[in-house]
DNA sequence: AGGATTATAGACCAATCGGTTCCTAACAGT
DNA sequence: ACTGTTAGGAACCGATTGGTCTATAATCCT
């Protein structure tokens, strides 16, 4: 190594994360991304290489940064009953929207509809993202299957049904959804997660 | 009108709507676009005026051939009971990849992550044919109620939910997700609609 | 101090972008 | 048959696209 690079790279990577969060992919030009990082031509070229790899690397850090987190929040059993991490979990859509009037959604959901069809690289990384934090909340659940004796195969349901109203909350409040429909869904699903299953 | 038009404008917006349903806004080019609908320059722009016309044309087209056709079939009291009627909805997702091995999504929900955040226009379709969805499902859901004598606040909450299940399966379906992941989420939310609420 | 190495900045590139223009072909109305 | 009007096709447009290259500056190592 002779000359140090002037830039953080993880500032700059969370800078193009922001740009590829609000826009899509091809929505942010290499010329967004130039201002936007603050970097030249040059830098990021010799660092990243290309812009598909400046993508993945705001994906990584993504993952990093907010779906390696909420996947741990919703395993720490320090932080409350498996029903109270998974309240904030699911209520996490509505807060953004609640507290910072904040639409972009959720990267990995916006990514997982515009690159992972066409993008492999991508739709390696959507998938293993979304095992991630279907795995957090299987976790959680099981904290409320022990307390009412659910099967294994109920949890395995309830979770995958979790991520599955999770998606459908961040797409929604990307479109524009009032947020007193956001917050109808949060609270009834959460309801359906603390009932007890009837046979049928 | 002088010279009759040679293409059938309904015939070459189903087309440009497949090419704008696999991949997005910015990914389909106007070179693609010609190709696809086989349409010269000229005419496209005779008929469509610019590249956005044709993608709301396309929104549009979608909107008349399978949201409303969706809501119609939710509401056909004709077409079997409630729980039936809302089993086939939520069954579309799952039934695309497992007959057709479609993995495009639904176009709605797509448009929804792709252009609604910066683009009004397609915003204002997309929550128009959300709610023309959840209209659906409300009035699939109200057979349902009048047998367990719910009352509409659980109608609303379950109509709502519903939604955001069937969204988060059709993003979840794009990005790849496993066939039987998919499945039974369909088959859990299906329950969860015909249970009864406990009170807490 | 000096040579090797690497970052930065900006000029430069072909290709592609969406869109316009213009000319000709084909029809409707009289 | 003639005229007015519109569709079709292709040449053409400037702007922008992602990406490369070169010259210079800054640092490390000996």
């Amino acid at each position: 190594m002779a000359r140090p690079r002037e830039f953080d790279m993880d500032e700059a990577t969370e800078r193009a994360m922001a740009l590829f969060w609000s826009g899509g992919y091809e929505d942010v030009s290499l010329a967004d991304l130039l201002e936007g990082m603050q970097l030249s031509r040059g830098s990021l070229y010799k660092a990243y290489g290309e812009k598909h790899a400046v993508w993945l690397a705001a994906l990584d850090l993504y993952d990093h940064r907010v779906v390696q987190p909420t996947a741990a929040a919703l395993s720490d059993v320090a932080a409350g009953s498996g029903l109270v991490r998974l309240a904030r979990f699911l209520d996490a859509p509505a807060a953004a929207v609640r507290t910072g009037d904040d639409r972009r959604g959720c990267f990995l959901c916006n990514a997982a509809v515009d690159r992972a069809a066409s993008d492999g690289d991508t739709r390696e990384r959507v998938l293993s993202m979304f095992l991630n934090i279907e795995h957090g909340i299987r976790l959680a659940l099981a904290d409320v299957a022990a307390d009412h004796g659910w099967p294994p195969a109920v949890v395995d349901k309830k979770a995958k049904t979790t991520l599955a109203v999770y998606v459908g909350l961040r797409v929604l409040v990307r479109a524009g959804t009032a947020l007193d429909t956001i917050d109808t869904i949060t609270a009834a699903h959460l309801e359906t997660l603390s009932e007890i299953p009837q046979p049928s």
